[in-house]
DNA sequence: CTGAAAGCGCTAACAA
DNA sequence: TTGTTAGCGCTTTCAG
């Protein structure tokens, strides 16, 4: 339980210790192979005593194994990116497969540096957010010679295996559902998105539908950094004045959706009556607020979950079947900002 | 930049393909020692060309150097430990250091097997939330021969080093602010914090320091699981039935406090007048709330900084002195439901 | 059921 | 400036 510590200890001291050759000590820790259990006991026992910490990059070099996945995704701050991870936590939690997470700021070339650095490891699989990569990262990916699973978008060509939304298709019925409620002069409000290819996604569709029905964007405003709420209420009184005949917002997240509705509701504006509102994403938080902001889920668990299953069934020996390109559907929720037709 | 690559390509292989040896090609691909400019554009060319990237397993275990840092948070749910997370990644990003990310679902068992798993890739330190620990986990901590950093509590005494903030501080500071501002009837809610030590913390210094000025707690309750503002809200509306004389309301969170805030507003009870309220976290969010909450910040992102910066200081060759044991000072912010006297 | 030998892909240390 | 040699600590493979 106690020692020096000074050079980490090695499973010969633990052959030593318990008198039984270093092969059979690497078995009983690993369970595999039959060993007799006098033998398996005595080796847990003096590993035990030692405090013995077996040194997996040895045993990745040796057996050419790696129990890492990696998962590369765009930030750490959104609030969705922790809940895909989640998913993925809960899906390889009993498999013995570890995620190891990478951040790329919404970065190509970071993402190319992460990957990279992920790369270099080994690891036995890829979970990375999005479609969209630079050639290089992209070589990469399909050089590795392991399962890649690209998550949240489904709009585009997979390099292997997809789990996601189509956020075209998000963007474009929500725009349906706007003008099948009866609203016509909508404004937009969402992140600066030259890198969030989702956001743009969405807002792509939903213009395209909008303008299917002769309707146009009227006001829109874009923000970067600060508290989302904030933005929300900030982007919105500026909009509200600069337009005031806009009768509906809409948010391309659900946090400045939130900030928008609660400036509303204290400017005694009627929501949905006068102006209605909707915004992406599906938050949890959604469900505290004075009225139920309108949404539509991105299914964030479910795709880190999917994802994860996709790796661990390829992984199995023998590879299991199983469907690799995985479009969920997200459903509307009108909640009480967006009238219902 | 395409090839079949069944098998991963090695330094080998560079080697042949750019005609220099593998020792100086593993020089070139680290910028270690003198390499005469011609030859390290052939290698770099080669590399390139093959598409290698390098096997981090086989350089760990031959350099004895591995440039992971472990990082043990209890939960990604939280938003707290995202924002700690930023602040490692933020410093950690230049040093060629990588943050490992570890969960243990606020599970003494499972952190030691967290631990277990993360030490056995041999990183060069560790950050691990909270100065709890199991008998095994405190003995491999010490045992591990690396720099440890105990983050978020310095309420007791760390294994190396320590980042935090003292949470029986907090909850006492909050109690006399509220105490001073004429409130005695004193209700509170939280989580319920079997495993969480630093919310148990602060609610113990919180009682105390009521104790002291002969207040006790009339009322209070506790939630697990579902969306934090939804139950603020709820347990709110309950607690106020149950007890309507009380003044105030002391949330072990921001964002059930949150919830109780647009409850109360929403029941037109008069705050900070009839009612005072606050949370804990300083959370970016409470900037766009009808009302801006009490809260007291806990300095997240800089511990996770500040956790970091022992560790690279720590690591430098040679080390560097650096204060090991840090209680940052969170400051109370007032916002608007709690009276300043 | 147990052990001995070889080697995973790389880098430290030395030699040229 | 470049190359050679010997491992790093483990697992694979094969032999007992």
């Amino acid at each position: 339980m106690s020692e020096p510590a000074k050079r980490p200890l090695t499973l010969r001291d633990v052959s030593e210790a318990s008198g039984v050759s270093q092969m059979t000590v690497s078995r009983v820790l690993r369970n595999r192979g039959d060993v007799s259990e006098n033998t398996r006991l005595r080796v847990l026992a003096a590993a035990k005593a030692l405090g013995y910490v077996p040194n997996k990059i040895a045993g990745a070099l040796a057996s050419n194994r790696v129990n890492l996945i990696a998962v590369i995704i765009p930030s750490l701050s959104n609030m969705v990116f922790p809940e895909v991870l989640n998913g993925i936590n809960d899906l390889l939690d009993d498999t013995g497969l570890q995620p190891v997470v990478g951040v790329t700021d919404y970065l190509a070339e970071k993402e190319e540096r992460v990957l990279y650095e992920m790369l270099s490891w080994r690891p036995s699989g890829i979970i990375v957010a999005g479609l969209e990569h630079s050639d290089a990262s992209r070589a990469m990916l399909k050089g590795a010679g392991i399962p890649v699973v690209e998550i949240m978008d489904t709009d585009g060509k997979p390099i292997d295996a997809m789990v996601g939304i189509s956020h075209r298709r998000a963007g474009q019925e929500m725009a349906q559902a706007i003008l099948r409620s009866g609203y016509r002069r909508v404004g937009f409000m969402g992140t600066k998105m030259a890198h969030d290819h989702r956001a743009r996604k969405r807002f792509e569709g939903f213009t395209q539908a909008l303008a299917r029905e002769g309707v146009e964007i009227e006001d829109r405003a874009f923000y970067s950094g600060g508290s989302a709420l904030v933005k929300g209420r900030e982007m919105t009184r500026e909009m509200l004045e600069r337009s005031p005949d806009l009768d509906f917002f809409y948010y391309s997240n659900d946090m400045i959706g939130a900030g928008g509705l609660l400036y509303l509701l204290e400017q005694g504006i009627d929501v949905p009556g006068q102006v209605g509102l909707a915004g992406f994403n599906g938050l949890d938080l959604l469900q505290g607020l004075p009225r139920q902001l309108a949404t539509m889920d991105a299914c964030r668990r479910e795709i880190g979950q999917r994802a994860a299953q996709i790796i661990t069934a390829r992984l199995a020996d023998p590879p299991q079947e199983i469907e690799s390109q995985v479009t969920l559907a997200p459903v509307i929720s009108y909640g009480q900002t967006l009238k219902r037709r």
